[in-house]
DNA sequence: CAGTAAGCGAGACGGTACGTCCTGTCTTGGT
DNA sequence: ACCAAGACAGGACGTACCGTCTCGCTTACTG
């Protein structure tokens, strides 16, 4: 049986302060604004309880991720059946996350972020096409979309689109209805005429 | 008639010294230890000659970019006729110089500095993906691929191709042979039994 | 010729702020209250203009007492030719800043910094003892004083009675009227009958 | 009747080791790098069990001292019934421990704990001259020296004696076989012809 | 002979200050 | 006018300690 060292807890009080701080001052001002003194300013915090139990603000963040409390909820992808309207409407709705006016930013510096830490990136990746929601619906559409084979590697497919966008934020081209359109089809294959 | 100002003209010995010393210590040692003092010392130069010409040393990385100090040369897409054969040689190429030790960090740090600077976002994207190189391909071999029609967006699928690439540096995930093959798959659709 | 180099100068508002903001908080709050960060703040300079010209804390407080922004200036020695007469009434006026409420720390915090600076010591020592005025009265009294002869070693019995008076600040004595005169009684010897 | 507390009572084990500790660390590092959580840490001990018993770091310097377990041994003044003699030696013993590489930072720490803590100021003023050592040999000698009278006050004497000692330490000078015999010749007169 | 209260080791906590690095602006003297 | 050099005010870094506060344990007195 494993011997407990005693003495006080990690005070699961002063946790949640700094991630919400940390996730305030992120959407607020950016990963690069975002700085362990004003991290454990806004918390109320000193800043040795943040470096002892978090060895970098990537980390922190990649915990901020992992408590969702970074990026919005209604990404998810939708399921009408029809993998080509669901995607298209997912992509618009990601759409008037990222061009907007605090969007833009927020996702360059989830980026950035990433850039410091794997587990961002994969988060990343993941949250937008893990292999529940989005491999998953274009491996299910086999059937249905001449363009997608069962042998396609819907994997890759997905994080082909998911680059796309990261793409498109780091050149801060716009995401309109046409580019969606466009994406869409590069993925699925043109519609049925 | 205008009055030109007199005194020496900007010095392009000094210039080249930034932007050497920029891409060095970049490459040694990433885009957050690049430093104005640094490159400032590096290169010989009082800090006011790089504030005077540059506005923030993103924009010094993005000069590098097109001074081409900073990637390597040989990425260039193949043409061999065979489109499959030449995005898998294409592809693998990139994969020794991005999974190796230097090259991860490498272009992680360009990924960083894309974030700050949307120059360089959009020469990552065009210096892998552009319309001459990539896109063109994908548009010739419209042909000779069933995947591959004349109404594919081929830019967005350009775009897809590299943006996977960029995804993949961010989770540090491997770019192996297999790997490389199914994103080609996924890209130009399954070979032809 | 001595190849002075170019670029800006010491700034001299920065150097005298730092010294008297340095001198107030030394005298407000006692040599362990006097910390790097609270001149900076004081003085309105960045700690770094600090340790550019001084490398450590003693060393800002032994140029205070140079610049004579510390000690108060009253403590001359008189001279009215009775050796015995002065050195009283000498003591005396150091007595009533010494046992003053400020007076007592602000001494004990002068012996703390000389306890990390020896300079700071000489300069209690000599600005208190030093040749030309008391060792040197000392002497002066070798005629009139049969106590005091011309081998008298002066220096070492001026030390003796600055020591005397470093003692009692270090344990707490109070320096009342009978003390001065056993004080001086036992330098100069007993009063002639 | 007073209720008695029950439940364990004070450990001398934890006790000695914390002031061990101290010391230790107070004569290999000095006193400001006696640190609290140093002596908690090499006594094995916990932090609260010092500031249960001891308010300040200083006191428990003063108790190191009263435990004799901070100051070396043999400054007892010798007595030979020669006072000039004994002091000279008392002095040149004082000498070879105060100049040696260790003795000279020992001694301003002392003094620096001095300052923050009256015990330790007088400990350090009677441990070397005391009413039953130095004064009471300085009255002794009021005889045989014509320098000494039965009416010269002592312990004043005494104190100027060791107060020169503690300035000798603050301004670093030497405490060679010339000083010592003039601070003797200060003291108690000039040797007889 | 339980109950219980204090001492103990360990160490997390909110803080303060440290000394360093870098930012972007400025000043100087040289070319 | 431009440059090399570098001082300046300021902000953040990551570390060391402060003194207080839990924790879970052991110990010794008390009812």
């Amino acid at each position: 049986m494993a011997q407990t060292r005693s003495g006080p807890v990690r005070s699961e009080v002063a946790r949640r302060s700094i991630l919400s701080a940390a996730a305030e001052i992120f959407a607020e001002r950016g990963y690069d604004h975002l700085t362990i003194e004003g991290i454990a300013a806004r918390a109320g915090v000193g800043k040795q309880t943040i470096y002892r139990w978090w060895p970098s603000k990537s980390d922190i963040v990649a915990e901020c991720l992992l408590e969702r409390a970074l990026l919005p909820e209604q990404l998810a992808l939708p399921d009408t059946g029809d993998i080509r309207h669901d995607l298209t409407a997912w992509l618009r709705s990601i759409a008037t996350v990222v061009d907007s006016d605090s969007g833009q930013p927020l996702m360059r510096s989830l980026i950035a972020a990433a850039t410091e830490n794997a587990d961002i990136g994969r988060r990343l990746r993941d949250s937008l096409a893990d292999a529940d929601s989005l491999a998953a619906r274009l491996r299910a559409a086999a059937g249905t979309e001449p363009h997608l084979r069962p042998d396609t590697p819907y994997v890759e497919l997905a994080e082909a689109l998911v680059g796309a966008l990261v793409l498109r934020v780091l050149s801060r081209s716009p995401l309109d209805d046409a580019v969606v359109d466009r994406l869409v089809t590069a993925i699925v294959g043109p519609a049925r005429s």
